[in-house]
DNA sequence: GCTATTTAATACATAAATATACTATAGCCG
DNA sequence: CGGCTATAGTATATTTATGTATTAAATAGC
């Protein structure tokens, strides 16, 4: 049974009572908050043993998949969905903890680079098995060709926040 | 141009860098979040004139999608997809603006019923045509058939939550 | 019909996210 | 140059969310 019926419910309740609800935009809407929301506390839940929580996680990774030499502060903010004030919180903990370090820019001296210590890597490494089954295993329910449509369709609905923007 | 685009070099260098990395696993999981969050993002930016912020405004909808007297706390909890503890906050500040109120349950006096007042009927018809507007906006690079495509393919997304729960 | 366990709701303490304001550097243009 | 504006990063205060413990009431098992 599926946990997004009583959703569904309310929605024809809501549609009736202001007919120009658009119910399919909603349902997609609600789709993507419960997702996200699976998605996010399973992650938590798969990270805890690492002493990581889902946001520090997606800046490691951030980092894990840049070529080069690291990344900015308001670079990573972008690439991971933060606010930039989040970043400098979420980088001095991942500081603290050995796993990414801070050096100067050569060319421009207000901005920093950060990047994974050897540490870090080895954090990186030691935890990905874990993730991998957890990915693999949260997408099962999905045939690959199913998981390569919705791919395209959630890019497509992307896309028109980005014309927008 | 996408603002998936640079996650997605990403995800091509951690794969180079650890193989079983499950790419399209983790495309899903990336857009689910890139989505959720410019929803979030522009629902509380059309709210604010109201007086409102997401979190809010889905508890007010979800009692104004439910037929009857009302909901308790629990299953506002569930519906609206946000921890008990939360709810007491929100519904508090709710209470506080006279938008919903509280009544103890009939059957069980552990309980209370949570409905809208007046007034909190009021604002949603007020607020509606804003919100309606915008998740039309939100879903028009979608064509109709996209969209039910998305949808059936989200719920099957999150039925293998369900199912492993 | 009494105790033992569950459940509903909340209070309180803690943690996380956000908005705002501030410092330092860079780049521009007269 | 010298001053103006824009940008990078962070510190601080505030708001928002979460985890844990507490209170009260209902149910279950004897």
């Amino acid at each position: 049974m599926s946990s997004f019926l009583p959703t569904e419910k309310r929605l024809a309740v809501t549609r009736r009572r202001h007919p120009a609800f658009p119910r399919g935009s909603a349902v997609l809407v609600r789709l993507v908050k419960h997702l996200h929301k699976r998605v996010h506390d399973e992650a938590n839940a798969a990270l805890k043993p690492f002493g990581l929580n889902h946001p520090q996680y997606n800046l490691l990774m951030m980092l894990y998949g840049t070529d080069g030499d690291g990344l900015n502060p308001s670079q990573l903010a972008e690439a991971a969905g933060e606010k930039a004030a989040n970043i400098t919180r979420l980088t001095n903990e991942l500081c603290e903890k050995g796993l990414i370090e801070r050096a100067a820019s050569e060319d421009d001296r207000r901005k920093l680079v950060l990047s994974l210590t050897p540490a870090g890597l080895a954090l990186i490494e030691r935890l990905l098995p874990s993730i991998c089954a957890l990915l693999d295993e949260q997408t099962r329910g999905l045939a690959a060709p199913e998981q390569a449509e919705l791919e395209r369709l959630l890019k497509k609905f992307l896309d028109g926040f980005d014309r927008r923007a």
